[in-house]
DNA sequence: CCTGAAAAGTTCAATCATGAACAATTAATT
DNA sequence: AATTAATTGTTCATGATTGAACTTTTCAGG
């Protein structure tokens, strides 16, 4: 008579994700409240830190590292670079692209903003020792290779 | 000269806590895709799965839960009832309340689509051993308890 | 009682993200 | 060469999410 025989809070690997998606929320919301001060949200913090990262990638690139769709940015981008951060240069061998660099001012902002990620991201994981951490970095990582093979052979490389 | 000494990818639990969000993002985007055939979202799924779990739930309980705003389940709440999956009534010991159920055919979608999701995480985390998948529980449940109890001291326990 | 504070839910305007349709450029095929 | 593919980025309509202002109901103090 009772259809919950098999509830899915009972599979152990069901409840450890859920945790792991709640973390994530928990993160972001953090972040976002931390950022504020800097007038940046995740969103944007992603952006610089992956220009910041890798000068010159071009929009699509970008796109595909963050798993967003390409309008996202087409969006996003004018903002951040009439605020003065970025900067957006068509790419003379192929005058579609769009090549995208940080500001004098765009790079000192990621400075700061990637530090108090950093601040976050230590106050909530030092918790746990490195080795844990780590651990938990290889089943994240394994998590996204399953994910990714199997089922869209496309997609990018999001190169981490 | 170089102002980029210490960047942040140098840092272990940085780089762990990235390729977690990571992991979060394409699980979102394969779960979207794996409901689309029911014609449910990530976010309908909380809701269903939630009021499955905890029948009676009040929407503000609910918000807390899943860490959104009230407003939010004011506009979503409506169309699951509209699709007749959820049903909500006035708590008759407290008339600010709205009391959350589902209906028959709104248990036997959330029982397939919590049958899909948990097919996904299976899928993913089946690439670890169960003793990893625990300890990435733990090391994320540590991770939430850090960040809830400093910064904001009021905020309902979310359990789990 | 009764007035004011608190809580649950709704509404609304603003913001964000998405996908489809589109323009411009480059690559491929014949 | 010339026509068709494919790729990059933009625009626009749509749905999702938020926070602030608001209504209704309950609770607390006097």
């Amino acid at each position: 008579m009772n259809k919950k025989q098999a509830l899915p809070w009972d599979n152990p690997r069901f409840r450890n994700w859920i945790v792991t998606a709640r973390a994530f929320q928990v993160m972001s919301l953090t972040l976002t409240r931390a950022l504020q001060g800097l007038d940046l949200k995740p969103p944007h913090l992603d952006i610089l830190a992956n220009v910041y990262r890798f000068p010159g990638i071009s929009q699509q690139d970008l796109a595909n590292k963050l798993l967003v769709g390409r309008s996202n940015l087409s969006m996003l981008l004018p903002q951040l670079e009439q605020r003065g951060l970025i900067e957006r240069r068509t790419d003379p061998d192929d005058r579609r692209v769009l090549r995208l660099t940080l500001t004098r001012s765009g790079e000192a902002l990621t400075e700061d903003a990637l530090a108090i990620q950093t601040e976050v991201i230590e106050r909530s994981m030092s918790t746990s020792s490195p080795e844990e951490c780590d651990m938990v970095g290889d089943v994240m990582r394994r998590m996204v290779l399953a994910l990714t093979e199997t089922p869209d052979p496309d997609r990018g490389d999001p190169t981490e």
